[in-house]
DNA sequence: TCTCATGCGCTA
DNA sequence: AGCGCATGAGAG
């Protein structure tokens, strides 16, 4: 029976579901403006919800709206249609984007939060004498009132005083808790640009107020942070906000401290903010209380009241890519939403992603470079070392050995990068030929030295106690082979006995503190091995490095997966630019069984630049993106039949459309946790194409449950 | 996703 | 008959 002239609202509930429901606004309640959260009854519960329409007529019996949560929208319209947006471009359910989009607290319910922030400072006459001699906290977070003057709410932590402490000195009248300021406090650049900086920077300034994506390619300590800084400056002058994403690893204090150096209101999203906080913050850029968000991934989706300008640093990094879920790219979403505002959007890197230097060349995005560091520090040059017929000892050739032994003689630093951690990677029968492998996943185990001697599944992280004996011919011929951290750290030890060595690898930095702590302690050591996995692509420059040497690049640019390569690529320049000095060229080299492939080959020869240039070629012949527009379809489920054979149906539906389909095949790692995994690839040479095909498929569903399927749209790893 | 209804196999 | 579990449909 259908509803007539009524006061009606479509409502996206976060649920795996595709459709908005339709609820009429009872009497006694307003109703509610788009975007605003509500509470309905669902089915024999109730949701939280989002009013996404207003409509007056409907197909449905409808139920009231319970409750308004909002009366003002939490979402702007904007983000709204974003989220309608993100469920047909990655072919998502419309709940279930919104699940994503939406902080935990605001889809349990919790009040958004209009509460400005508190801050404290020193009460005037207060006076440290009047303290009791034994109130040591008290006495302590006094001194530092009174060195800081304001110290806000959210920032106790780190001065390491605490809020009982606080409310104890204002019992006694000593300190005052007020509102944070919301005027902005801009502190000037302390340092003049170079001509390049201010190149980039006129002309990103030039364009505020319409769109226009820059592609800002960088080197290493180039100071593309200070062209964001600039920019941003005038951003919020003109009364608009920043936003800057930044990777996972990167947000580290050093990065935040250059931020609130230069901007007294600025706040962090990231993964360990406490959800309500998170929320807190997410408010305050909706009614356009904060001017400047620093974030990862997920902070794309904060919805801003008067957004003027979107920045991305390290734009190819992988982290802006989420792997689960609804599979978005922030890094994409950022260029969309700037486009949909009419604000630009600045991509920052120095290893620009294929996609982006692909746009750059085409003229969609403009390019700006940066090609000087301040200083004289030379970019480092690159070598191959061929492998082939030498004699290797624990990963490394016994002429790069040599070469080290050259540059620790010379009194140099250097810098081993092994993208593998662990000691070794197969754990084998010299008499059968038995290795050992997960239980739960057809991965073979990593053979662990230090701290304990054990087998581990880097897959599924599942840990085996060693074993003298092979169980299939019983014999006590247990060997070790493959290459990884602890190994390498372990031959040059034998090789260099006197020099000092400093490994970086998830198993022996586990915190974001400890890493921060032996970065610290890097600065100030002048000689000795740097062994490390991609966590030192991440860290500061390493001045006294004066030699790169890459152990197993091969893996990378052999590698099955289309964006092995350029992944491998970045990795290598990245390392590159954290070393070398004023005085002496630094110097990679990179060990190869295939010193001809020619990606390796133009990168030694030319650079990021060169390899570029070959890559986008081979990508081109072999029509994946940038040049095609692909999508992998996954299906996975304990029933190894199951899995592929839904995975198949769905493949089957897409070879019915005007799409080139290859596939199902087993995933480069087919069995995890106890899971059978199969995709395939789906090109199409435009979007329209692409996304007509998917749009056939998208709402399918397995026979059974268990098993799960995903859509993967501009995939960043195959495997 | 969550919840409920249905139906099947298994056991006593 | 009664239980546990897998499957399928619907939610406004």
């Amino acid at each position: 029976m259908p509803n007539n002239q009524r006061n009606i609202v479509k409502v996206v509930v976060p649920r795996r579901v595709w459709e908005t429901y339709d609820y009429s606004v009872p009497k006694r309640l307003s109703r509610p403006p788009i975007g605003a959260r509500v509470s309905v009854p669902l089915g024999h519960g109730r949701a939280v919800g989002v009013v996404v329409a207003h409509v007056d007529q409907s197909d449905f019996e409808l139920k009231d709206i319970e409750r308004l949560i909002d009366d003002q929208p939490l979402l702007s319209e904007e983000v709204v249609e974003l989220g309608k947006w993100l469920s047909d471009y990655y072919h998502h359910p419309l709940g279930s984007v919104f699940e994503t989009i939406l902080p935990t607290a605001a889809i349990r319910g919790h009040p958004a939060s209009i509460e400005p922030e508190k801050q404290w400072s020193l009460a005037e006459n207060s006076n440290l004498s009047a303290i009791k001699a034994n109130a040591i906290r008290q006495q302590q977070t006094w001194q530092v009132l009174l060195e800081h003057k304001v110290v806000r709410e959210s920032d106790l932590k780190s001065f390491g005083i605490t809020r009982p402490v606080l409310e104890a000195l204002e019992r006694k009248g000593m300190v005052k808790k007020s509102d944070v300021a919301t005027s902005q406090i801009i502190t000037p650049s302390p340092i003049s640009p170079t001509a390049e900086q201010k190149r980039a920077i006129d002309s990103i300034k030039v364009n505020l107020g319409r769109f226009q994506t820059f592609l800002l390619d960088g080197i290493t300590g180039s100071g593309k942070t200070e062209v964001y800084l600039q920019v941003i400056d005038e951003v919020i002058r003109q009364g608009k906000q920043a936003l800057v994403l930044v990777p996972e690893i990167a947000l580290t204090p050093q990065m935040t401290n250059r931020f609130h150096e230069r901007f007294s209101r600025m706040a962090v999203m990231h993964s360990m903010i406490s959800n309500a906080k998170r929320f807190a913050t997410w408010c305050q850029a909706a009614s356009g209380d904060m001017p400047i968000i620093v974030g990862t991934r997920s902070a794309i989706f904060t919805p801003f009241k008067n957004l003027g300008i979107i920045v991305v640093d390290e734009e190819h990094d992988a982290s802006y890519k989420q792997s689960e879920s609804l599979r978005y790219s922030a890094r994409d979403i950022a260029v969309m939403r700037a486009s949909k505002l009419g604000i630009p959007c600045v991509l920052g890197s120095a290893t620009p992603s294929m996609e982006s230097v692909m746009n750059a060349r085409s003229k969609r995005y403009r390019y700006l470079q940066l090609s000087q560091r301040p200083g004289t520090a030379q970019l480092p040059s690159f070598h191959v070392q061929d492998m082939r017929h030498t004699q290797v000892e624990g990963g490394i050739c016994k002429p790069l050995l040599r070469t080290i032994g050259e540059h620790l003689s010379r009194d140099g630093q250097v810098l081993i990068l092994i993208n593998r951690r662990g000691h070794s990677t197969y754990y084998v029968c010299k008499e059968c030929g038995w290795t050992a492998n997960c239980e739960d996943c057809d991965v073979r185990l990593t053979w662990h030295e230090v701290p304990v001697r054990l087998l581990q599944c880097h897959s599924c992280g599942r840990r085996y106690q060693p074993i003298s004996r092979c169980p299939d011919c019983g014999k006590t011929s247990i060997a070790t082979l493959g290459v990884g951290t602890q190994q390498v750290e372990e031959t040059l030890a034998e090789t260099f006995p006197d020099v000092r060595r400093y490994r970086i690898d998830r198993d022996s930095v586990r915190t974001n503190r400890q890493l921060t702590a032996m970065f610290t302690r890097l600065q100030h050591a002048k000689d000795g091995l740097l062994i490390g996995t991609q966590m030192l692509a991440k860290g500061h420059h390493f001045p006294n490095v004066t030699m790169v040497a890459v152990i197993a690049a091969d893996n990378g640019f052999l590698s099955t997966d289309f964006r092995g390569p350029e992944r491998t690529a970045q990795l290598i320049v990245q390392v590159a630019g954290r070393a070398g000095r004023a005085e002496k060229r630094g110097e990679v080299w990179i060990q190869s069984y295939d010193p001809d492939n020619p990606d390796l080959k133009s990168l030694v020869r030319d650079g990021y630049e060169g390899f570029t240039e070959t890559e986008l070629r081979l990508r081109r012949e072999a029509n994946f993106p940038p040049f095609g527009q692909m999508a992998v379809i996954r299906a996975e489920g304990p029933d190894e039949r199951v899995a592929e054979e839904f995975c198949a149906e769905v493949l089957n539906v897409l070879r019915q459309c005007d799409v080139k389909v290859l596939g199902p095949a087993a995933a480069p790692i087919t069995r995890v946790a106890r899971q059978y995994r199969f995709q395939g690839v789906v090109i199409a040479p435009q979007r329209r194409q692409l996304h007509d095909a998917l749009k056939t498929v998208e709402r399918m569903r397995p026979t059974s449950r268990k098993t799960r399927w995903s859509i993967d749209v501009d995939p960043s790893e195959m495997a």
